[in-house]
DNA sequence: CTGTTAGCGCTTTCAT
DNA sequence: ATGAAAGCGCTAACAG
């Protein structure tokens, strides 16, 4: 391997001259850089070694970025994909490193990072406790929230958002309205969810969107959590909340997310059930897809890229106020309508 | 800032030892390892820098991960998530660093890394050329191919699966057939393809696709270049060649992928053409939406999740033969049928 | 099981 | 405009 000492050596130079011709251009004349660059590449050297440089100057130019999940897993949630967009526009200079998941805190330990930004994990996240023991600039990304100052902090108005949404169902005279949650917390449990159960809800944003529902609504709604956030698990959750009978059954869907309405006019395509006529449908986060949906998606829009955006500039401290929750606000589209009858 | 020395000067011994402590648990006793780990937890030694270890191993921990556009646009093909995913999950103890796009080739140059992932570049991609300047092991997956054995490449059958879906439609009894293609060039190209235009195709994959569409079709088809690879982009020019009469106008299109394919069915869709009765459609990668698409799309297969799951183990040499090119297939669903009459 | 000795390849004052 | 000196924080023989 060839070092910038060779390439000095081999110019009779200080290898010191030789690091200016690549990092400070303006500290020797253009036609000694010139002849030291294609000395360098004439003898295969290939500019200083980022390793190298990055340890003497105490940072390595990439971002790392932190999921509850796989990563595997992350890159197929549509509103986890929108959000990386953002970041990746803010820090085009900078390489990007997506960590692995929850397991292989390790990775996280020994990662080559300038900072991290997590998004979205649970507290107990090992990945996030060995994120936090970096000393690394860091930011966190709607969960978990900090009591007090303990970390930088972004998230958005998800109750308001969620209020506004149930109070849309209230307003077009909806009042049998069942709520499709993925988890409560981790781990896959399934079907109608008892007071105790809610109650126990870790995840917050799970919480702050349920919260903005059940404000509005005066009698608790049926609540049903399907154990994952893909449309395929909202599916069986849909079919059971439609086999009622047409008038005992629920006449709206509130879902805490687009995947999950998703997986809602899956269910009501198949069974026959027409939407909006009977039965409407709001999602939550207002994810591309969202709008392509048949009909498209009354959803609550949050603003993901915008959000991964802003992460990067208050990682970087380059953003001087940083608001701590961006607001949402409800979208109507078409999967909402006046009850039947 | 607390280093390894201050950790094994605080306790008396030699910095070594601390350093086994992290690096190799059996070389010393338990209870010194334990001793040590908690001084240092103590004064806030937050175990070897990264960067310092990295230096001195060679090695970052890191894959680099490139592509031909913006990665804010990467992140948003099917495709190229789908290939992604398959990477992350092979490398699952690494952190993926994605890099930021065609310009940016200092990026490229200065990127911490052990070794690159080039996923369907232009051959003078500047990061392209960047990153094979560096030196560290390097696989090529789709484009550029390689002219002998300039680095190791990993592709898929394009022609061959091209040729399958040509022959699928001959064989329903289609002969008024189009092709749709995303870019036979950089730059914005729009509309109908003359011959001269064929022949200064420089997107590879679209070169095989291409010759594996024309292959059995005995007169040439219609072949229209959309711009760009999304769904918006095929719409009008799905319009264009749908607005012909009924009885002059295709029966049948070809697009070059799904996602163009998407455009089709969404403007046959606004035009009120029947997809299969009027009109059959095929894509070409089957991405996970073309199950999903109404109808579900005939699609010609690609294993992309295997590519990149290969692309890593060829990165990393751990795998004995890799292939050069996978196989593709055709998956009949529900858009191809008899043309009308 | 522990410590000594050498660097890894580079950047950065600070003189010249 | 150029170079000499001094590490950055760590790992890895090797010897005890």
């Amino acid at each position: 391997m060839v070092t910038l000492r060779d390439v000095a050596q081999a110019l009779g130079i200080s290898h010191t001259t030789v690091s200016n011709a690549y990092n400070r251009p303006g500290k020797l004349s253009d036609q000694l850089r010139q002849r030291i660059l294609d000395t360098a590449a004439g003898m295969g050297y290939q500019g200083p070694d980022p390793l190298a440089a990055g340890l003497v100057r105490g940072q390595s130019g990439a971002l790392g970025v932190l999921f509850d999940e796989d990563l595997a897993y992350a890159l197929t949630d549509p509103a986890a994909l929108l959000f990386l967009r953002g970041v990746a526009g803010r820090s085009a200079a900078q390489g990007l490193t997506l960590l692995p998941g929850p397991h292989l805190a390790d990775t996280v330990r020994t990662a080559i990072v300038d900072g991290f930004i997590v998004y979205s994990v649970t507290a107990d996240h090992p990945g996030f406790l060995a994120a936090r023991r970096r000393n690394l600039p860091l930011v966190v990304v709607d969960e978990p929230v900090p009591a007090g100052d303990d970390w930088p902090y972004l998230g958005v108005d998800d109750r308001g958002g969620a209020e506004q949404a149930a109070r849309h169902l209230l307003d077009l005279g909806h009042r049998r309205i069942a709520v499709l949650v993925d988890r409560l917390t981790p781990g896959d449990h399934r079907g109608p969810v008892s007071s105790d159960r809610l109650r126990a809800t870790t995840y917050q944003v799970a919480r702050e969107r349920l919260a903005g529902y059940l404000a509005p609504l005066g009698t608790p709604p049926a609540i049903w959590e399907c154990g994952g956030g893909t449309p395929e698990h909202a599916v069986p959750a849909a079919r059971a909340l439609l086999a009622a009978a047409p008038a005992k059954r629920v006449t709206a869907i509130l879902a805490m997310t687009d995947e999950l309405a998703r997986g809602v006019l899956m269910a009501a395509a198949a069974v026959g059930v027409a939407v909006p006529d009977d039965l409407s449908v709001i999602g939550f986060d207002d994810v591309p897809e969202a709008n392509r949906t048949d009909p498209p998606l009354t959803t609550v829009h949050q603003p993901l890229a915008d959000k991964g955006r802003l992460a990067v500039e208050v990682l970087t401290g380059s953003h001087p106020a940083p608001p701590q929750r961006l607001p949402t606000r409800l979208i109507t589209r078409a999967t909402t309508a006046p009850p039947p009858d």
